[in-house]
RNA sequence: GGGCGCUUAGCUCAGAGGAAGAGCGCCUCUCUGACGCAGAGGAGGUCGCAGGUUCAAGUCCUGCAGCGCCCACCA
């Protein structure tokens, strides 16, 4: 146990108790996000008069819960459109939800299992009815969670994307690019999820390595012709292998090629084909060719002409066809036809090999190459505007070097599979003739088919890619195709506020989508949030058990105000990841408590304040703290528009706890405690008191909405909510370099003081008597700040004059550029010299470090003028504390 | 196989060419009238390693190492 947390025991055991209670945000933020809503801030209907600010929320999947990541996000764009909003802008932010097709199928399915069922057994209209109730019942727990992190949304615009409207809009875009001719169908091979039974795109598989065998197999020759041995993974293909490939250019091999040799098992005799996608490095230099399950066999077969076998069916058993092996497991498959290769004795060798498998984003089953009709989406024609906007600038990443990242992607653009054989989502609008097998696309079904005249037409089975129907989300949602006035008003949006991970899957599809359908980019900025890591730096994962509930932590009493800061403080450009722990929760409460206490103190002191009254007395700390404070405006100002979120909220911590609690409070305490105060003097401190922390606040709230708007209700203002209130511009607080300087002065012989106590060893309440010497402007300013000094340096003998430079018995410093000394007893003489000798040294390896500097010719000759100068002044100014300093060392011996 | 990011005080991170910073933690002191979720004073870093550019390098360049991420998917 630390000494200080013995301490703090010992005073609990005693009963010792706070004076006060400290700030509860349990108590406030609920009440406070109420009234917001009631009064209808976060509303924001088309007014031509105003300029438009729009963020459309990165839509979270109704069957999710909120998660840090989340919390994140929102805080980030709650940021922003509050920041806009008291920008004057007519800032609006729409939230929604996605249906998330295969994620809700997965869940929903678990739950099935549950019950012994698939959805097979219940069909796909009840499955649809369960959907739907699954939506009602879970699909606003999340809007509940974004509404207590203090998330302002305009709740009256809120969208899923299977909203009737919605819905609509995404079956006009697939309609719309399958007559620009960009969807076409067809027998494709795809990666298909055997247990979810659908395709799924190419970035939805996740690979990764596992341990797995190669299999050395013989395939003797046909008609006596010499065997070749080949190298595989996955010796159950075997069975549907029609080829052997080997590279054009192999010596090994020049003879193998237009033979023929016969694949085991199957005894099927198959050609030795030549293809230069043949690694002659790998295995033996021979390929088996298998196109009905392997994507790169499967386009060398097309390329020769080769037949296309099947052996496994859609849940990844092997088929009718295979014999023995029918109706088996992939897998256990695998070992079975092994084991028969090694019995006929054609397995060569087997050694262990780690490749990479493809699994199922949603549900972790390796994934299967597999044909069944699909449809596409072709890129190239859309992704060409797209890129263009980006390297044109008209959509900017921040940080700047996610830009490559898109446009990298963008440029090896793949064919998009768009369907999905699941029920939950879009349906594709098209219709197949049961009879010629032409289809029609269309809202409704033709009443005949266009091919053959026949009547039995059937709606196209699958539905689209979840990730199809959320690239329409910056238009969709606001009333597209209609020609709404919502549309013209907030599209193009302003800014997005997203992760990463679906720069490709969301971001790039929303740009392409806007493109095409809107002929404008959906947003000018996107901002990449980090992903928020726990404090090890691992990912957060429900199945790892290493996810945080950001509610449960609001809950326990942080409250959602310090999750906000707390991320927003480590939130930077720089950092692609944010590593969060509770501790950063803690420290943000206490800064909170700090606000709250400081708020208390202005307020007690306001009895009697006028507000309307312009200051006539402003004193040096009043004019100082409004410098800092202007300047302060403009850096978080600048940190906001540069999306340096971390700066905007450092600058503010340190400026309210570094500056304004710490000395501004406490100067003005001098004024405020003091019997004669002069009216107008305490108007000044009051107005300045009130004005620094009312337009802090103003700072704040976009970070901290529930706390700020909490303690803005008790000062006197000009409006009816924070909420509403002006951004502050540096408006009547200018920077002023005279009373910064000064003020600086003041509190580094304020310190000097404070730090010879301390070394000295003097008790903290114990009365000093301190000489001061200084010269010109800075003795001026000193006299005329002598209280200030005393008070907060606890030196009522403090004197100004002719401060001893070489006395016997006294101890001493040089504080910007103020000599400070103070009387010592005799029983402190050792200390004292410790503190000169101490100061001394370092005096001295600055000296010559400065010094050094200054003889080197090259510096002097090659350095900037302004660098030289501030050299010489830094050396001289050194010299003469050394002189100083050993002055009083010199007395004391 | 390609690409990106990170490596600064015990921990989490700022700093991006001119004297090493913050918060927490640590040490000492303080029952001072906003706040002990506090105040005051301190200790603590050869800025991952090796070269280079420069009068000057956490800061720019080149390698290397470790950690993390992304793309591609090689039988």
């Amino acid at each position: 146990m630390s000494a200080k947390r013995a301490r703090r025991t010992a005073q609990d055991a005693a009963g010792a108790e706070p004076r006060t209670a400290p700030y509860n945000p349990l108590e406030v933020e609920p009440r406070r996000y109420q009234e917001w809503l009631e009064r209808g801030h976060f509303r924001a209907p088309v007014d031509p008069s105003r300029t438009p600010f729009c963020i459309m929320m990165p839509l979270p999947n109704i069957t999710g819960s909120l998660h840090m990541g989340h919390a994140l996000n929102h805080t980030i764009q709650d940021l922003l459109t509050r920041w806009k909003r008291m920008q004057g802008h007519n800032a609006m932010w729409l939230p929604g939800t996605d249906h998330a097709s295969i994620g809700t199928h997965v869940v929903m399915e678990r739950e099935l299992a549950k019950a012994g069922k698939t959805r097979f057994d219940l069909g796909r209209e009840k499955f649809l009815e369960f959907a739907w109730a699954w939506k009602e019942r879970y699909g606003g727990l999340i809007y509940s969670q974004i509404r207590r992190m203090g998330s302002g949304c305009d709740w009256d615009r809120v969208t899923f994307t299977m909203d009737p409207g919605y819905y609509d809009a995404v079956i006009e875009c697939f309609l719309r690019l399958y007559q620009t001719g960009y969807i076409y169908y067809g027998k494709r091979m795809i990666n298909w999820c055997p247990k979810d039974l659908t395709s799924v795109s190419d970035l939805e598989v996740h690979y990764e390595t596992v341990q797995s065998s190669l299999w050395y197999v013989r395939y003797r020759g046909a008609d006596g012709g010499p065997d070749v041995v080949i190298a595989t993974q996955r010796p159950e293909t075997i069975l549907a292998d029609v080829a052997v490939a080997v590279h054009p250019e192999d010596a090994r091999y020049r003879e193998m090629i237009g033979r023929h040799v016969i694949v085991p098992i199957v005894h099927r005799p198959v050609p030795v084909v030549a293809d230069a996608r043949v690694d002659p490095a790998f295995g033996t230099g021979a390929l088996k060719i298998t196109p009905g399950h392997d994507p790169t066999d499967h386009a060398i077969g097309a390329d020769h002409g080769l037949p296309v076998l099947v052996i496994l069916d859609e849940r990844g058993r092997m088929t009718a066809e295979t014999g023995r092996y029918a109706s088996m497991d992939r897998f256990a498959a695998r070992e079975a036809v092994a084991a028969d290769l090694e019995a006929a004795g054609l397995v060569e060798r087997k050694e262990p090999y780690a490749t990479n498998v493809g699994l199922c984003d949603r549900c972790r089953t390796v994934l299967e190459p597999y044909i069944t009709d699909q449809w596409f989406c072709r890129m190239a024609e859309l992704a060409k505007p797209a890129i263009e906007v980006v390297r044109a600038g008209r959509v900017r990443f921040h940080a700047d070097r996610w830009t490559d990242v898109y446009l990298d992607w963008m440029e090896n653009i793949r064919d998009w599979n768009i369907s999905r054989r699941l029920w939950w989502g879009h349906r594709i609008p098209v219709y197949h003739c049961a009879d010629c097998r032409q289809h029609a696309a269309g809202r409704t079904p033709p009443e005949r088919c266009q091919g053959c005249g026949g009547t039995r037409l059937q709606q196209e089975e699958q539905i689209l890619d979840t990730w199809f129907s959320s690239a329409a989300w910056p238009f969709a949602t606001l009333g597209w195709p209609q020609e709404t006035p919502d549309l013209r008003y907030f599209y193009p949006t302003s800014v997005l506020v997203t992760g990463r991970d679906i720069i490709f899957l969301w971001v790039a599809r929303m740009i392409m989508f806007g493109l095409e359908f809107m002929g404008d980019v959906p947003f000018a900025d996107v901002y990449i949030n980090p992903t928020v890591l726990n404090i090890e730096g691992r990912r957060m994962s429900k199945s790892l058990g290493t996810g945080l509930d950001p509610l449960d932590y609001v809950e326990q009493g942080y409250g959602a105000d310090a999750m906000r800061y707390a991320l927003t403080l480590r939130c930077s450009l720089g950092q692609q990841d944010l590593r969060f722990g509770e501790k950063m929760l803690e420290d943000v409460r206490h800064f909170n408590n700090k606000i709250w206490n400081a708020a208390r103190f202005v307020r007690m002191h306001l009895e009697g304040f006028d507000p309307a009254a312009a200051p006539s007395a402003l004193g040096l700390f009043d004019r100082w703290i409004l410098s800092r404070y202007a300047r302060l405006v403009q850096a978080v100002t600048a940190a906001l528009e540069g999306y340096e979120f971390d700066k905007a909220a450092r600058a503010l911590y340190d400026f309210m706890w570094s500056e304004f609690c710490d000395w501004y409070l406490e100067l003005a305490k001098v004024d405020l405690y003091s019997d004669g105060l002069a009216p107008e003097r305490r108007q000044a401190v009051q107005h300045t008191l009130w004005g620094v922390l009312e337009g802090t606040l103003r700072l704040l709230h976009p970070v901290m909405p529930h706390i700020t708007e909490e303690i803005w209700q008790e000062l006197p203002h000009r409006g009816v909510s924070i909420v509403v209130a002006p951004w502050p511009e540096a408006e009547g607080a200018a920077v002023d370099e005279d009373a910064e300087t000064h003020t600086v002065t003041i509190i580094a012989v304020v310190r000097a003081i404070r730090s010879m106590r301390a070394d000295l060893g003097l008790p903290a309440a114990a009365p000093l008597a301190p000489m001061l010497r200084a010269d010109g402007s800075a003795r001026a300013v000193l006299a005329a700040h002598e209280e200030y000094i005393a008070a907060l340096a606890r030196a009522p003998g403090l004197t100004l004059g002719d401060a001893p430079s070489r006395r016997e018995g006294t101890v001493g410093t040089v504080a910007a550029g103020v000599e400070v000394a103070l009387e010592i007893a005799d029983t402190d003489r050792e200390r004292a010299r410790k503190r000169l000798a101490g100061e001394l040294s370092s005096a001295r390896a600055d000296l010559e470090r400065a010094a050094g500097r200054l003889a080197d010719g090259s510096f002097v000759a090659r350095a900037p003028v302004e660098i030289v100068e501030e050299e010489r002044r830094r050396e001289a100014e050194l010299r003469a504390r050394e002189q100083v300093l050993v002055g009083y060392l010199d007395a004391l011996r």
